[in-house]
DNA sequence: AATGAATGAGAATTCATTCAT
DNA sequence: AATGAATGAATTCTCATTCAT
C-alpha cells in the first residue's frame, strides 16, 4: 500500500518521520485545514517527498488511523483480557480514557478527525478500525446480556454510535 | 403589509428551511466536503440567499450545533430529573444513545462535524455546549463520588474527552 | 437619459438626493469599493429605487460626472474670459486648483473616480469632458503659440494627458 | 545546482514577465475590472503562479507603482539638476508629459489606476510616491519664492493636488 | 413609485498534486 | 530518492440588478 526503498532504513525513517509529523500538524490544526506543505516542512522533506510515501493526504490520515488503531486495541485487549464480563466495559473505558488522556495529538487525530471525513470510512475498507468495534461490540454485549446494560439498540449499533460513525 | 425580516414568517421558514438543509447535506457529506451551493440547491434558494441568513458557512454549522445542542441538553435534563445520582449516568447514556439513534442526521453533525473544526470550538462562544458538558461533568463527578465510577481524572475533563473536545 | 416622475418635485428630489449621496459615498470608498446598497443607505432609500432613476451603477458615475464638469466648465470660462492669452493658462490653472481645494468631494470622484474606468471615457459619449478637454486644449495652444509653452506634444493631447486619459 | 528561488534568474524572469503583463492588463482593462487569470494567461503563467510572486492582485498593483515611480523620480530628478529655480518647473512638467507620452501603459496605471484606490495610498506605505510628491512639493515652493506661481494653496497640498491625492 | 428579499454570475485565492531537474 | 516551482481545478462569498408585492 505505502511505498518502501530497497535500502528501508532510509525510507522507513521517512515515512515514519512523516507519520509523526503528520499527527501533530493535524491534531493541531484539523485534517482540512492542515496543509500538505505544514506536514512536509515540520517533517522536514520536501512537499513532493510526501507523496513517494503516500498516495494523497487521505492516505496519510487513514494511514495515521490504521497505525494508531492497532496500537490502541492492542492495548485494550490486554486490559480487558481475563476478566469477567461484568468487568470488561468498565476496564475497557478506563483505559480507553486513559490513553486518551495521555495521547492527546493521537487521540485528536482518532477520534475526531477521521470522522469528518464519512468518505474515509465509507470509502476504504478500514479492518484496524472494523476490529476494535468489533471487540467493543462484543463486550456490550456481554454487559447486555449481564444486564449490565439495558438498551433497545443492538450491541454493534451501539459500539458505532459511541464512535460517532452511523 | 406583511413584515419582511428575515426573522418574519417567510424569512423563518426559510432560514429553517436552510438549516434543515445543511443538516442533510453536512451528515451526507461531511462539513468541509459540503458545498455550499449543495445546501443552496437542497433548500431550494440561491446560493447568495444563504449569506442573508448567515455570516458564513462555518456560521451555518455553528448555528446547527447550537439548535440542536440546546434541543439535546433539554431532553436530557428531562430524562435525568428527579433521579438518584446512581440512576442518572445511566438515564444520560441510555437517552443519549436512543436519541443518537432516532436522528441520525443530527447526531452526525453534532458528534463529528463540529467537532473536526477545534477553531469552531475555541474561538466562537459556545454557550449550549458549555451547557452540556458542565451538566455531564456534573453527572460524572456524582457517580464518581457515588463509587460508580473510578478513574483518576476529573469528571469535567472525562466530560470533554468523551466528547473528543481536548 | 434618466427618469422623471410627471410630478418632478418629488422625483428631482429624489435624483438629487441619489446623486449627492453618490457623490460622498464614490469619494468616500471609491467607486468599485463603493457599494450601490451603501449609496441607497445614504440617500435614504431602498436599493432597487436607484434604478428607477439610473439605468447603472456606471449611469451613477456618468450622471455625476456630466453634473460637475458641466457647473465646472462654465466656473473656468467666466475665469479666463476677456483674458489675453498669456494670463487663461495660469487663471485656468489657479482656478482649477481653488475649485478642487474647494470641492474636495467632487474632485475625488473628478479626477480620480472616472479614470479609473476607461471604459466609462470611451464606450459612453461624454459631451462635457469632451467640452472641458476642448477648452484647456484651445489654452495650451495659445500658450504655446505665444511661445509660453514649449512642447512637441500637440495641445490637445497634452490637454487630455493632464487628465490621465491616455 | 542552479538556485531555484523565486528571485532567481528563471524566477525573477517569471517575476519580471507577471508584472510587464499586469502592466499591459491594468492599462487596457482598468485595474478592477482586469481579471487575475487575464494578467496570467498575458503572461504565460497559471493564475496561482501570480500568487507565488505576489501576494494579492493589489500587491500586484502596489509593486508595478513601486517599480515606476522610482524610475520616473530618476528621470525627472536628473532633467532638473543643475537648473535654476525658474527652470525646474517647467523642466519637470516638459520631462513628465514627454514620459507620458512615450509611455503610455506605464503612465496609465501610474496616474490613473493606482488613485483609484486611495486605500493603496492610504494602506500601505508608499516611499516612492513619497519621495515623489517631495520632489515636486519642493519645485513648486522654490517657483512660489520665485513669483513664478501664485496661489494661497500650500506647495505640498498642490502636489498632491495634481496628482490626485487629497 | 417604492421596496428590499432574492438571485446568480463572477472572481480572487488556495492548495493537493505533478514532474522536470 | 528528493526537490519545490508550477499548475489549475475548485469553492466561498460578494454585490449589481430584478421583480413580486
Amino acid at each position: 500500500m505505502t511505498v518502501h526503498s530497497a535500502a528501508d532504513r532510509g525510507g522507513g525513517d521517512k515515512r515514519a518521520r512523516i507519520l509523526d509529523a503528520a499527527e501533530r500538524i493535524f491534531a493541531r490544526s484539523g485534517f482540512f485545514a492542515a496543509k500538505v506543505a505544514d506536514v512536509a516542512k515540520e517533517a522536514g522533506v520536501a512537499d513532493g517527498t510526501i507523496y513517494l510515501y503516500f498516495k494523497s493526504k487521505d492516505d496519510l490520515l487513514i494511514s495515521l488511523f490504521e497505525r494508531r488503531m492497532l496500537e490502541l486495541t492492542e492495548v485494550l485487549q490486554g486490559a480487558i483480557a481475563g476478566k469477567p464480563p461484568r468487568e470488561q466495559l468498565r476496564a475497557f473505558i478506563r483505559t480507553y480514557l486513559q490513553k486518551c488522556h495521555d495521547e492527546a495529538d493521537a487521540t485528536e487525530v482518532l477520534t475526531i478527525e477521521l470522522r469528518q471525513s464519512s468518505k474515509c470510512m465509507k470509502e476504504y475498507e478500514n479492518p484496524a478500525f472494523a476490529d476494535f468495534l468489533r471487540m467493543l461490540g462484543g463486550i456490550i454485549a456481554a454487559a447486555q446480556a449481564d444486564g449490565e446494560i439495558t438498551s433497545s439498540i443492538p450491541a454493534h449499533v451501539a459500539a458505532r454510535m459511541i464512535f460517532g460513525v452511523l
